[in-house]
DNA sequence: TGTCAAGTTTAGAATTACTATAATCTGATG
DNA sequence: CATCAGATTATAGTAATTCTAAACTTGACA
């Protein structure tokens, strides 16, 4: 566990202004004492480099061959199930027959279109859980979900 | 879906004063437009004779042969799904391998317990969900579901 | 009370979403 | 560049659930 924050590459490989993804996702798996495998580095960028994202494993695979990554769906499940240990992403539970993974890991709550299968984000602050009990005897409690399980208006 | 209410039995038929399950699962079979076979009375008595339960359709099925009734795994399955459309139970979402069913129709919300996959209730007026957003445009609240997810304490 | 269509049950096959295995590959370190 | 722990992958395996289609019940009605 323990890491060490070697100088990588010679700075001035390449002088272009526009933003670094490539060391910026290498630092974050660095970071999470992962190695910086191809894998990794190409399923990091498409996980964190569009915004927040709430996908499936299928999904990110799908996601990966759009972009001629190829990558088994295998070493996608290893991924994400690596990145959420790291603290990189959350898992969500919304459906019992898919898990879900969300980029966004700001204290946040969901929105859940049934039909659909989508997710949305509802910021922490738009939320509020003003009573709880308190949890069991000899728990703790590990995390509250709040999901806003929503249908088309009429059904 | 219409039902009409024909007097069944001869009333006279037993004269015991204790409860009378029987025609009290039968009319809530009856009155959910279910037929009253033999496999849903008796899976009807397990789920609703013994006070609240957080079960899945394999804690039901392994029930009924502990019961030396026979119904399939099938019949399990369908059954819940029937008693849930009907109304008779609610469909609890914590665990992305499973899907536990809920004979406590009331409002309250969970205690999930990670390690052991047990549920608890937490009764309605304990948990305040004292601010939410709206719902999205074209879209309505079907159900707010608040999981407190616990674990021993310190781990 | 017998008939029959509609509804129900069931064994077993199929499907879905994963997880495990074990052979092969790769990249960090010396 | 050699080494090898760690990573990837094809493929097999598993668990939960759904599907299929044949066999059985149920209940309305003759
Ligand atoms: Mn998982
Ligand atoms: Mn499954
Ligand atoms: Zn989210
Ligand atoms: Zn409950």
């Amino acid at each position: 566990m323990m890491k060490m924050h070697i100088p990588h590459d010679t700075p001035s490989h390449d002088a272009r202004q526009d933003a670094r993804p490539f060391s910026q996702i290498l630092d974050r798996l660095r970071g999470a004492g992962l190695r910086p495998t191809r894998q990794r580095m190409a399923l990091a960028k498409l996980l964190f480099e569009g915004g927040d994202r709430h996908l499936t494993a299928e999904m990110l695979h799908a996601d990966a061959q759009s972009a001629n990554v190829r990558v088994s769906l295998a070493t996608v499940y290893n991924t994400l199930h690596q990145f959420h240990r790291a603290g990189l992403l959350r898992e969500i539970v919304v459906d019992s027959q898919r898990t879900y993974f969300d980029t966004n890991m700001s204290d946040h709550h969901h929105f859940y279109f049934d039909q659909s299968g989508e997710l949305a984000d509802i910021p922490g602050d738009q939320v509020e859980v003003a009573a709880l009990p308190a949890a069991p005897d000899g728990m703790e409690v590990s995390r509250v979900d709040v999901v806003v399980r929503v249908r088309p208006q009429g059904a």
